[in-house]
DNA sequence: AAATTTATTCAAACTAAGTTGCATTAATAA
DNA sequence: TTATTAATGCAACTTAGTTTGAATAAATTT
């Protein structure tokens, strides 16, 4: 069930990622809209935007879930299997946009991939 | 700081991964040796082992720590690349001994990676 | 435009994974 | 064999996320 009826909540929460090229977690979300958004609204509406290919989410290596806009999702087609990306200076979460080919494995069958790279951003990089 | 003694703990331990050639999460673990083992004890043995190269840990798709025997692995050299497969049918998770190429990325430097597979196992691929 | 249905929201309580502080136990060294 | 210090156990805590059930708001029907 995807998003039926425009609300506060939506418009909140997508104004976030206008503001923001970077990926966000839900516990950041969480805390920059303390006084506007209950947090149980925060998850719910960010699991609808994911839903419908608004945004796709990820697993930060501590476990966290991070949350990032889709480019060219739809609600039925939402493949979306570019590496993220975690700066360990500053702590920034972003897409990157390339492509890493998944290798055939004998025997098995792969459905998803989640490829995490942790390092030095731009801005952190020497 | 890894292990300085040997103790009953660490025994039962590394005895759940000699009996077992896929990866075992902290969970499963705590649930195995309950009667055992206290859990801050698991978690506090799997770091150091973990520490010495002798196990490596990585995230499940829900955020679970994994953790599997290291090949090749010490104290200072501990540099185990190897992508991870976890099965929706039976919930296995092991490694695989395979190798991606993660592409070089323009003005960021990348330390670590971790690439987790989701699918069918041989077992219960068609 | 009021009534009704349906979706959304909130607060609070709960869960699951993992961590911390501290007293106690047990390897190892002296 | 005693002294030292690492390892353990326990309880309480933290953090991220989920569930619940009642209250509210938005659509839709009348």
């Amino acid at each position: 069930m995807g998003i039926i009826r425009k609300t506060a909540s939506i418009d909140l929460l997508l104004n976030e990622f206008e503001q923001e090229s970077n990926a966000i977690s839900a516990v950041d979300l969480i805390k920059r809209l303390d006084k506007q958004i209950n947090k149980t609204t925060i998850y719910r509406v960010l699991d609808k935007l994911e839903d419908d290919g608004v945004l796709h989410s990820f697993l930060g290596f501590n476990g966290v879930k991070w949350y990032a806009k889709c480019k060219g999702c739809t609600k039925s087609v939402h493949k979306d299997f570019h590496p993220h990306f975690q700066c360990l200076s500053c702590g920034t979460v972003d897409c990157l946009h390339i492509h890493v080919e998944i290798p055939e494995i004998p025997n098995r069958e792969v459905l998803f991939s989640q490829l995490l790279i942790q390092g030095k951003c731009e801005t952190c990089a020497v």
